[in-house]
DNA sequence: TCAATAATGACAATATATTGACAAATATAT
DNA sequence: ATATATTTGTCAATATATTGTCATTATTGA
């Protein structure tokens, strides 16, 4: 299928080049991953009382050094402050996460993992982590690389 | 930092694999990616009355050379059939789209393009296509396709 | 064929997310 | 330093998406 649009009188960045083709293939099929991984969560943390909207807030983290504020979670995931700023409000009303103090900024606090949190991360990381390693089994390191740092370059772009 | 868990005693499958590692990355990595896609969709079609939940649709259903029913629309963008079913109801009514005869099924109709939903999509293109180029003008084809590649194996793994 | 299973449209309730707006805090540039 | 721009918390309105349910249609397997 590829290369179908480029004929003899096609060159170089044309409307019909598979490049565009293939990138638009590309996003169509990344929506559709997107919406098959939230499914995964969801079903894999189902006994754990987490929605992906709670899940995706404790791994991004779980996931970062330097301790993250709303926006910063909201960045990570690419997703609105708002929309992580009412889930973070209802978890920590839950118990599961809690505001301290952010050195660097007054207002902002920093979101982090409460001891029930820290539990809930414990049991996560029971399904999550053989999840991941079943999943990755049959796929060579160097194509999860070379995937992870493409959708690295394409984020830098739409930054 | 990759393979900073691997130390000598750990091999193949261990829980501290590097794959698990990069592989949780990457599922986060595409949550945000998703959402700047969306947003970078949104902006571009700003102009044109569309929404995400709009372009989308009419994106699979561009894409599709047989013809797409409403679970199915929802399977290529990888959501609930109800989510798909209200946007397209509105699209319909809109003049948007058009419900079509199946003839594989009684019920279950095709969703098409009308003829301004063909406008659109036109407009649509005019401003998608140098979008498509200009983002992928600096990645070689192949990481395109070895991206492309893992994602619908990834895909294939959880359907 | 025909019984069992899965897919679909429809409707409702709920969860999640975006958008817009405003004041306060922070960062930036000069 | 100081004016300007950006970031942030908060609140509200709206859009979008999921989940559950039920009757109907298709598909599958014995």
């Amino acid at each position: 299928m590829i290369g179908r649009f480029a004929g003899p009188f096609l060159r170089g960045q044309s409307l019909h080049s598979p490049k565009r083709v293939l990138f638009l293939d590309l996003v169509l099929t990344l929506f559709r991953l997107n919406g098959l991984l939230i499914a995964e969560g969801d079903a894999m943390t189902k006994d754990l009382g987490l929605t992906h909207a709670r899940w995706k807030v404790i791994g991004a983290i779980a996931l970062s050094n330097a301790g993250l504020t709303v926006p910063g979670i909201a960045r990570v995931l690419g997703q609105s402050r708002q929309a992580v700023q009412r889930i973070t409000d209802v978890m920590v009303a839950d118990g599961i996460l809690v505001y301290t103090d952010n050195p660097k900024h007054k207002r902002s606090a920093l979101v982090t993992l409460s001891e029930q949190g820290q539990d809930t991360y414990t049991l996560l990381r029971e399904v999550q982590d053989p999840w991941a390693i079943e999943n990755t089994e049959d796929i060579p390191i160097e194509e999860l690389e070379t995937t992870l740092r493409l959708i690295r370059r394409l984020i830098k772009k739409f930054n």
